[in-house]
DNA sequence: TAACAACCTACTAAAATAGTAGGGATATTG
DNA sequence: CAATATCCCTACTATTTTAGTAGGTTGTTA
């Protein structure tokens, strides 16, 4: 399951792909519309600023703003950024791999089976993009 | 991430199912063979039993067995057991649904997306079988 | 230089995960 | 029926992650 953090992401990354080319956005004019605790939302922003996806403008006339147009960018990656890994075991992620200490053959035939998992929700997530998430309200 | 425990409960039900047919495994047999810590596989043991997929037997000649063949027993069903749910959000969850409090159209739009990556990854998940797992090891 | 607004470091509370402890219930065998 | 084997049950603890807060710092603009 996706974090809250997350999900939060997922809602000032939607609110942000509205206000699309119209200017910066305040922390606090998302935290308020979107019901996102204003602190905590700073911290996601930020970080999602540093994961590149995001610019900002300090002072006024400053805030946040999408640094790409909402079809450039995808759910896996914001899924990635805030969220972690997407496979369902460590040693089966492309982008947190991690090795299973007694991999033995059991572990990897369920690893064979993860991966096979993994690429049908990567095929999904990485071909989705904010601009989706916006044509479903339309 | 699959937790720590699912994937204790899939290797002790990778090797229950290699020895389907066989009779009885002891839980300190698999702890040993699994190295898994045998308190806490006894929980696991009991969950996956309590939810059908095992059965037991006490005293001399006892331990536990599959209920089903390997071939029966599905990933998607061990990982809503151990694991919880499958879906990304909660308000996408078949089995564990929740609402969520503010649902507007932006989460709305995310909700569809998740949607379509639940039904994917389920698609996979619900097909293969501890069979499947067995048979990669051949 | 005042105000604005993002940035940074560090802290805390609550929940989930990963186990551990120890006895109780039940079945088998001699 | 007693001894032993084996699963069963309740409850506890430690660690990690999640969720959020606090308060000051730096950079921008007018």
């Amino acid at each position: 399951m996706l974090s809250k953090k997350t999900q939060y992401a997922f809602r000032a990354l939607v609110y942000l792909a509205e206000n699309y080319g119209k200017g910066p956005v305040l922390i606090s004019n998302i935290s308020t519309r979107k019901k996102i605790p204003l602190k905590f939302l700073e911290n996601i922003l930020n970080e999602l600023k540093k994961a590149d996806l995001l610019e900002s403008k300090k002072g006024k006339g400053g805030g946040y703003s999408l640094k790409f147009s909402p079809r450039q960018i995808n759910l896996a990656t914001v899924i990635r950024v805030v969220n972690g890994p997407i496979a369902l075991l460590p040693c089966v992620s492309l982008n947190f791999y991690e090795k299973c200490d007694d991999c033995d053959e059991d572990i990897c035939g369920l690893r064979k089976m993860m991966t096979i998992t993994r690429d049908a929700t990567l095929k999904i997530l990485e071909k989705k993009t904010l601009e989706d998430i916006l044509l479903v309200g339309v």
